[in-house]
RNA sequence: GGCUCCAUCGUCUAACGGCUAGGACGCUGCCCUUUCAAGGCGGAAAUAGGGGUUCGAUUCCCCUUGGAGCUACCA
């Protein structure tokens, strides 16, 4: 078309029978990164015309799950345009003009044989559009058998009027949607035309996969959004892996901020095959944006898996340098949460007295050796208690005693806290204080009899 | 079955028709080291097969094979 670009407006279209779903996200992302590339707009339109599975919690934790992961919508149910309502069910009056009018052009009709559906009139053709994504792609009305059903009555509208009506109604430019739908639109664009309504551009998207490749679906396991937020992902962990499943900015870069998405997202840069989900890589991802967290930032983001460790916070210097020592170390926030139980003042080490002795020592070795150790500590006045100065000073003091740092360190560092693996036993002394790692040490003793 | 889409390491992917096919995650060897991580330095690992076109195909075309999606009065 000659004269100015169209204004770019593009949407997703969840239906609320479900808990937000990623493959709905990264459609969601793909949508929010063209429209904000293009300065557009881009809309949430909620299809609930399947009265009988829609309900109103599931749009809620569609919307709370995309707020959380950072994505912007400038138009939905809950935030007004000029183009509203934003809610399927809402726009019921749209769907009937529509229909009616096919009906007095006998462009459809009633289907006697078939309880009365309506049905729109196709005479056999081939149909033909191009993607964005793949090209042009051709199909054969006769290869779905022509006539179609857009509505089991005036009044209750199948997803294929609904769709074509609203897209057009709120001037949609591009619909950016998954794969699955490419045979669906063939349909869509005959009802343009049985409807006069202009034809926006179609991009499908490559589908999300499971491990035995096929399309991600809830029986797969783990696609809803509120379970990623429950075990401790980040949301820009999330989305970062996200963007990256199906397209990438033709270089090397693997980490981007949203706004750095933004910049960078174009259509060329979408995969045509199918991307497998990998639950690892978005550990990695998440490992990597866990690490990038200032204390502050990270004892506000654990606190809520803190707590459900049954840990209280109440001295936030404490938990934040007690954090910091597992930061590096975990991959979630739960996994943080559940890292650091044993900084917790009340802790009682449970844990049996035979972990405390060193492959190459014996019961009666590690207890002398701890027993030393704590009348070295008492010395040491508390401003010593900081990592460096712990490692300085009780490096020093084994080469004096010649004593082995296996022998004495994996000890300390199980006296500590109790685990096999662990922080070494400087930060964690030093984060504990002369006091509590005097009486930890105590403690440990006593299991050593 | 019919229709449609797709095809580079295990996975996500890069490579104007032109270097030893690059990166990331994972795996793995060594170093560091009190454990586990982290970190440093290495390694294994891919163009599905067959035909063309071309001086030259990962790249373009065809066939085969394989995979996926759709095939609803669900969206």
């Amino acid at each position: 078309m000659p004269g100015s670009e169209k204004q770019v407006r593009v949407r997703i279209a969840p239906s609320p029978t479900g808990n937000l779903h990623v493959g709905t996200v990264r459609a969601a992302l793909f949508n929010e990164l063209f429209a904000r590339h293009h300065g557009g707009s881009f809309i949430i339109r909620i299809e609930d015309t399947d009265k009988a599975r829609s309900r109103p919690e599931f749009e809620r934790n569609i919307l709370e799950g995309l707020a959380w992961l950072g994505i912007e919508w400038q138009e939905g149910p809950d935030k007004d345009g000029s183009f509203g309502p934003y809610r399927q069910s809402e726009r019921i009056e749209h769907y009937r003009a529509a229909l009616q009018a096919l009906l007095d052009q006998d462009k459809a009709y009633y289907d006697e044989t078939a309880n009365n559906v309506i049905r729109l009139r196709v005479a056999p053709q081939e149909v033909r559009f191009t993607d964005l994504i793949r090209g042009e792609i051709i199909t054969h009305t006769d290869s779905w058998g022509g006539d179609f059903v857009i509505a089991r009555d005036l009044k209750d509208p199948v997803f294929h009027l609904a769709v074509v009506v609203d897209d057009a109604a709120q001037q949609i430019s591009h619909v950016i949607r998954g794969e699955d739908h490419i045979s669906n639109t063939a349909r869509h664009l005959l009802l343009q035309q049985a409807l006069n309504l202009p034809t926006p551009h179609y991009a499908h998207l490559p589908l999300l996969l499971d491990e035995h490749r096929r399309k991600l679906s809830k029986r797969a396991g783990e696609v809803s959004v509120l379970t990623y937020q429950q075990h401790g992902y980040l949301p820009d962990a999330l989305l970062n892996y996200l963007a990256l499943l199906g397209w990438n900015p033709k270089n090397d870069q693997e980490y981007f901020t949203h706004e750095e998405l933004i910049r960078n997202f174009n259509l060329p840069g979408i995969q045509k095959g199918g991307a497998v989900f990998s639950l690892v890589k978005l550990q990695g991802f998440n490992k990597y944006y866990l690490r990038q967290l200032s204390p502050p930032a990270l004892l506000a983001a654990a606190e809520p898996y803190l707590r459900q460790a049954g840990i209280a916070v109440d001295n936030t210097a404490y938990w934040q340098s007690a954090l910091q020592t597992e930061q590096e170390r975990v991959s979630t926030l739960q996994e943080l949460g559940q890292a650091v139980a044993f900084f917790a003042p009340d802790w009682q080490g449970d844990f049996p007295g035979t972990l405390l002795i060193w492959k190459k020592s014996d019961r009666q070795q590690t207890r002398q050796i701890l027993e030393k150790l704590a009348q070295f500590l008492e010395t040491l006045p508390e401003p010593t208690f900081t990592v460096q100065s712990l490692h300085d000073e009780i490096m020093n003091w084994l080469e004096t005693e010649q004593l082995g740092r296996g022998d004495t360190l994996w000890p300390l560092r199980v006296a500590l806290t109790g685990r096999e693996h662990s922080p070494g036993p400087f930060e964690v002394a030093a984060v504990l204080g002369k006091q509590a790692t005097l009486q930890r040490i105590a403690q440990a003793l006593e299991k050593l009899l």
